[in-house]
DNA sequence: CGTGGGATTGATCAATATCAATAGATGTGG
DNA sequence: CCACATCTATTGATATTGATCAATCCCACG
């Protein structure tokens, strides 16, 4: 990890994102970075847009009592790095060795995006993704129990990996990380997974690949987790909902 | 709240989007709903982006196991509805009496988008506000307190009520719909808003307005929190954070 | 005036954070 | 190549926190 030796060149292949948008592809140069290193800090400005080639990063932020939140991982495939205002507030940090990144200048792509209503689409529904991506991720943080954030992480990272079905799911991060992204202790974490693992629902294959067995005790770990049956099974519709007036509208 | 009554009548005014962006208001079509009427339901395909002109809603889902959790609460100037596939996901519903909406035609706004590059410049600023609001969010979940969720809570939506400063906030939102939004059980809300009024932190104005009288103590609950000093106000530096080599970037 | 939804407070119990110890992994330098 | 240092992962014991159950209060509204 001495020399952090970047190399930058402009010019990168299309890579999934269809011929129409050629002209992003042209404007994007390639980077390739190590381990640990920061693409951007909370306080930097927000003049580019990243689109992960291989590897993946994280997007996090330091809070007030001195915690980590992770607020995004990033695979292969995701662009990330949008922003309103002109600065970041996040950091973006590289958490596999060799991951490349595909970095767009924002003021050139948005010009590009003013001339070619293609461009503009695409930016567009990228950004859509990532809204789709945060929403999911909203859904995942209101689980209550650690079992739930676990296996729902699990089930995520096995939708956005593009996987085989039934295939090992890579997991590029840390469990400080998947702590720091789960808003849990790491100690949980691991507990959590060695719970799923005995009973049947996983299979570790090292530390950093998961095999899932039973989707179904993943989707609803309270109904068919605890090894003695619980009591309380019958009682799911608990919580906060209160009724809602039927679905339609526009009479 | 017998009779739905929705009036919908096209062409409503600009409202603070600039003149540029008239176009996209020509296609939009305000609407009137009452307090807990549905917008879209989970599964409705998504033809309309929406922007809260009056009045208060939330986004949210019911998990597999029962509960309710709110993904959003969007406010006036909220700009919301965007999707990358074709469904929802999430539904949406009013939770304030006589909400006026702005509602457009996703079809035509994406047309108009490609036609008219300002339109679509606006169109990317208001998703991307959305993933900085989502991005907020995130953090908020990720905090590990009841007290911290709230204050945090607190501290947003004095952020985006946009009243003055130490102004009294309005909460439109009921006990059971900020519990769903922290993931908490409404009882732990209820006693950490007790708790924020006992040490003097806010001021409750009823039911649904508070004041904040310090904002240091909500920036920092676990400090200033307890009556009683903690004895481990020392160590604030805990969690799962690892050190990162430093922020430079392009060698 | 009575009713019902929302809000608050109390008591109890289960779940998770925390503290502590240890073991595995990985990389460095002798 | 091995020994050491460091980071990562797991497991155990304990204390704290928040969910849950239960009761009461408050307020708007018919």
């Amino acid at each position: 990890m001495s020399k952090l030796g970047i190399t930058t060149r402009t010019g990168c292949p299309p890579l999934s994102l269809g011929s129409t948008v050629a002209p992003l592809e042209r404007i994007a140069s390639l980077a390739h970075y190590h381990f640990g290193q920061t693409l951007y800090c909370e306080s930097a400005r927000a003049d580019y847009w990243y689109r992960i080639v291989s590897g993946a990063a994280r997007e996090c932020i330091l809070t007030a009592d001195g915690r980590r939140q992770i607020v995004d991982f990033l695979l292969p495939g995701d662009v990330f790095g949008f922003s309103c205002r002109g600065v970041r507030g996040l950091a973006g940090e590289i958490i596999v060795e060799a991951t490349t990144i595909a970095c767009y200048p924002r003021r050139r792509a948005e010009e590009l995006a003013e001339s070619d209503p293609m461009v503009a689409r695409r930016v567009r529904e990228m950004a859509f993704e990532s809204i789709e991506r945060l929403q999911a991720r909203t859904v995942l943080l209101g689980c209550t129990s650690a079992i739930e954030k676990v296996s729902a992480f699990l089930l995520e990272m096995a939708a956005r990996s593009a996987t085989a079905p039934n295939a090992a799911i890579p997991l590029p991060m840390t469990r400080y990380d998947i702590a720091d992204y789960l808003a849990l202790a790491v100690e949980t974490v691991s507990r959590a997974l060695t719970t799923l693992r005995r009973v049947g629902a996983i299979t570790l294959l090292g530390t950093r690949r998961v095999q899932i067995n039973d989707r179904n005790r993943l989707l609803n770990p309270g109904a068919a987790m605890a090894p003695v049956e619980r009591s309380d099974a019958g009682r799911a519709l608990r919580a906060n909902a209160r009724p809602v007036t039927s679905c339609e509208h526009r009479t």
